[in-house]
Order: structure tokens, then C-alpha cells, then sequence
RNA sequence: GGAAAGGUGGCUGAGUGGACGAAAGCGCCCGCCUGCUAAGUGGGUAUACCAAUAGGUAUCGCGGGUUCGAAUCCCGCCCUUUCCGCCA
């Protein structure tokens, strides 16, 4: 959600800059609208008013005692209260109106931000470690991980489905030691304080993160109207939800764990072997709660610490900056981090880093004042994974495999994991 | 799930139909005073929208209703606390 008063006063930057993603804006028809909303604001405050003065009188000449008098006042409320009421009806839908056009406007791009229509124009900002070579044909996660006896597909897609794996044994024991070892590092070394968030959240929760109206196709609903939470973005982020920060508690840094579940409704076919799009999985989440003039300091940085992560692992990764038709609606800037599947042969979506600036906070009504008495200000909310783990899973045991089938285990998992070569259990 | 009590500003808490956006206290901010500290003292201190300004409107958990008029009465929902039941 834009500033009202940026679309009232400057809408032909608005446009120019929702082309750049190529999303074209009900421009006029916001514009008619919400001035017909203001002039019948006015018109409504002023009968209100009128109301009010009268009942006011009313009051006082029950006090003094003269009941015809007040009586006869009473006779004459009744056209201002009819106006009224049917201008509070119109009131009522126009505002619908208005606030169904302002969930057309996507936020707008940053301005380091290049142009483009798709992936392919997106930018490699900067390329960490090389492809690891191997003297035979690395294996893909999914033959690992049978050999290995560290995933069950089979049972997954017999106790839920396809998309729902299973992770048995040291497979079980890897997940956890990922997320173990990802939450420790935010929290130990990075300043983030951690989170366990719910996993069912309501509606006004995903639509302060802008998952709702837009999305619902993608989450999954229970029958008591929760949903279960797409990314630990949406419980994490809505924490603040409708506060008035201080300024001394900026930034705020939240380190969360939790699963995720998605219904990937549109990518049904796509990626569909091993641990590449699944319908569950498990990610630790980083969001950042800061003063709007640090936001973009605060994207690097964040960017950096979830970097950190690959690079402890040793895992080779990209840093690709996403142009604005590839970012999608809520960003203003975002980085992907891809890390290298050596047995899919590809790299894979890890992490995206997004500044969305005041776009949730607005939403969701997060603010914050620089002093005592001072005006309110959005903060600006940043959020990135930190990192996700299937495909985590995936480049580790793949970067790792060794031509015996086995795999290496890198040094910050040992003490997690208790072992440093996983081989297959006898 | 059953029963009861309750949800008012940053906090505590008064307010059961009219001058209440809301007493009082605490906290916080600005000033005065005391040589410093503590105390004292005067004032200020919710949010949003509309308006050039003055100002106006709305908001006492949320939604609806009664009324000229609702924090206050009625209905529905949500949440909290306590007790009981059930349960990892």
C-alpha cells in the first residue's frame, strides 16, 4: 500500500515508476474517486456537526427542564439524521472502492533497481566460490538421499502427498542441524533476536504482509478461517502490528524458525523431483524492524548475514539483483541468493532479501516516533530468508558427495550433526 | 467444552444515557525554584482523516441495534483472567 497523499500529489511518477515493473494503475479512476470521497467527507462532517450542536441543545433544554421546547427539537433531527445516513452509505462503498484500486498500485521500485521484464534481465551482483569439480557424475539430492537413506519420498506422498517429504534418520537429524546452526549464527553472531512464531495466523495478519487479498490462492485455510503461514514473515512481521515503536528500540531484529506451507498452486508440474518445491518445508527467517533513512544500509547488511551462512558451508552461491518486472508487487529492491546444485546442475532460489520500505508497515500499521510528541512515521520493514533449508539439503549433500556415494559434512554442522561423513547405514 | 468476571489513553484506574476524547495518579516532555541531589511548583503529553488557517469529524476490544444524543442500554463476535472438565 502506497501513501495516499504520494498518489493524490504525484501520480504521473507513480505510473511512470509501476510501468518500470510493468503494472499499469488505475491512475484516473483513484483520482476521481478519492476526491468525491473528500468533498463527501466534508459534506458528511459538516452534517454531523449540525447533529451534534443539536443534540447538544437538546440535552440542555432537558436540563433547564423545558420539555416541550426539547420535544420540538427532537421533531426537526430527523431529516439531518436520514442525510446522514445515506451519505454514510455512500461513504461506505466508496471507500471499499478506493481501497480495492489502492491494492492495484505495487510498491515502487528503488532506484538502483535495473529495468527489465523477467529473470533473464536480472543482474549477478557478485559470484562466491566456484563449481566443484568432481572426477565422476555428481549425483542429484534425490538418489542421495535414497541411498543415503536420509529421505523418504514414497511414504511422504503416502501420508500426505506429493510435496510432503519425509526425512528419516540422519537426513531427520541434517534438517536439524541446519536450522539449529542457522538460528544460532543470527542470534550469536548477528544480533538478531529469535522468534518461534505461530503457524496459524488470521487474515488481518497476511494482509498486513500483503499475502492478503492478492495471494490466497497460494495458503493454505482451516476451516476456523486461520492460515498456515507461508513464510514465518507473516507472524514475525505482524508482531508490531498496530504499535507505536520508540526510537530507541530501532532497529528491531527478529531471527524466527518455523515451517512453512504453501500450495504452489500456480507451479503445479514445475520442479517436482526431490526437495525442489515442496508443499512443507522449514526456513529461518530474518526481519528487520528500522528508521526509514537506514533501510538500505539495513538491505546489505542482512544480505551479508544470510551470505555468511553459504560461505561457512562453503557452498558456491550468486548474489543476482532482481529488475523490476522479475521482483514482484511488495518489493522496492531485492536481492536472490542462488546457491549451486551440482546434481541438478543448476542454481537454486535460496533466499530473497526484500526492503519493502514503509509498504507493510503501512499495512500493517507499524510505526514509530523520533521524539516525545513528535509526528508518527512508518518504519521501514526488510525481511530475508536465512536461509531456507530443502535446497539447502540439496547443495550440501550434492557440493559434499563423494564418489563412494557418501558425503562430507562441512565443520559448523559437526557439533550439530555428531558425525562428519554420512555414509549408508548398514 | 462448561461457569463467572472483565476489556477505557504509555501504565494504574474513575466513569451506568447529555457540557466526556474521557477524572485522578504514575510515567514522560518543557519551564520555574532550591548552590548540587531529592523534593516542590506551573504547563504540556492518544490516534486517524478532512481543512490554507481557525477548526471539524471519528475512535473507550470489534461489528450491529435502540435513542435527538451511547464509554454508559440491547444483540452478536473476539480476547483476557479465574474455577471446572479434557488433553500433548
Amino acid at each position: 500500500m502506497l501513501d495516499r497523499k504520494l498518489l493524490r500529489e504525484q501520480m504521473d511518477f507513480v505510473v511512470a515508476q509501476a510501468r518500470r515493473k510493468g503494472v499499469e494503475v488505475p491512475a484516473q479512476e483513484f483520482l476521481a474517486a478519492d476526491s468525491e470521497f473528500r468533498s463527501l467527507k466534508t459534506q458528511l462532517d459538516d452534517l454531523r456537526k449540525a447533529m451534534n450542536e443539536k443534540s447538544k441543545a437538546i440535552g440542555m433544554l432537558m436540563g433547564q427542564g423545558k420539555k416541550e421546547e426539547a420535544e420540538s427539537a427532537k421533531a426537526e433531527t430527523g431529516e439531518l439524521k436520514q442525510q446522514i445516513q445515506d451519505l454514510e452509505g455512500r461513504e461506505r462503498d466508496l471507500e471499499a472502492h478506493i481501497t480495492n484500486l489502492e491494492l492495484l498500485f505495487p510498491n515502487l521500485p528503488h532506484e538502483s533497481v535495473p529495468d527489465g521484464k523477467d529473470e533473464n534481465d536480472n543482474v549477478v551482483v557478485r559470484t562466491w566460490g566456484e563449481k566443484p569439480e568432481f572426477a565422476f557424475e555428481p549425483k542429484p539430492h534425490w538418489e542421495l538421499g535414497e541411498s543415503l537413506k536420509l529421505l523418504d519420498f514414497p511414504a511422504g506422498a503416502k501420508i500426505s502427498g506429493s510435496g510432503f517429504p519425509v526425512y528419516v534418520g540422519m537426513g531427520a537429524k541434517l534438517q536439524r542441524a541446519l536450522i539449529s546452526y542457522m538460528i544460532d549464527f543470527q542470534t550469536e553472531s548477528r544480533g538478531y533476536s529469535e522468534v518461534y512464531p505461530p503457524y496459524l495466523v488470521n487474515a488481518e495478519s497476511l494482509i498486513g504482509t500483503g499475502n492478503l487479498p492478492k495471494f490466497e490462492e497460494d495458503l493454505y485455510k482451516t476451516q476456523d478461517n486461520l492460515y498456515l503461514v507461508p513464510t514465518a514473515e507473516v507472524p514475525v512481521t505482524n508482531v508490531h502490528r498496530d504499535e507505536i515503536l520508540e526510537m530507541w528500540q530501532l532497529p528491531i531484529k527478529y531471527a524466527a524458525y518455523s515451517g512453512c506451507f504453501r500450495r504452489e498452486a500456480g507451479a503445479a508440474g514445475k520442479d517436482t523431483r526431490g526437495l525442489l518445491r515442496i508443499h512443507q518445508f522449514d526456513k529461518v527467517e530474518l526481519v528487520k524492524f528500522c528508521l526509514p533513512e537506514l533501510s538500505y544500509d539495513e538491505h546489505e547488511s542482512m544480505l551479508a548475514d544470510a551470505e555468511q551462512v553459504l560461505r561457512d558451508l562453503g557452498l558456491h552461491y550468486r548474489v543476482v539483483l532482481l529488475c523490476t518486472g522479475d521482483m514482484g508487487e511488495k518489493g522496492c529492491k531485492c536481492y536472490d541468493l542462488e546457491v549451486w546444485s551440482p546434481g541438478v546442475g543448476r542454481y537454486l532460489e535460496i533466499s530473497s532479501v526484500t526492503n519493502f520500505e514503509a509498504y507493510q508497515a503501512r499495512r500493517a500499521k507499524i510505526r514509530f516516533k523520533r521524539e516525545q510528541g513528535g509526528p508518527t512515521e512508518f518504519v521501514h520493514i526488510l525481511n530475508g530468508s536465512g536461509l531456507a533449508t530443502p535446497r539447502l539439503f540439496s547443495a550440501l549433500v550434492e557440493t559434499y558427495q563423494h564418489a563412494d556415494g557418501s558425503v562430507s559434512i562441512p565443520d559448523p554442522l559437526k557439533r550439530y550433526l555428531g558425525t562428519d561423513l554420512l555414509t549408508t547405514p548398514q
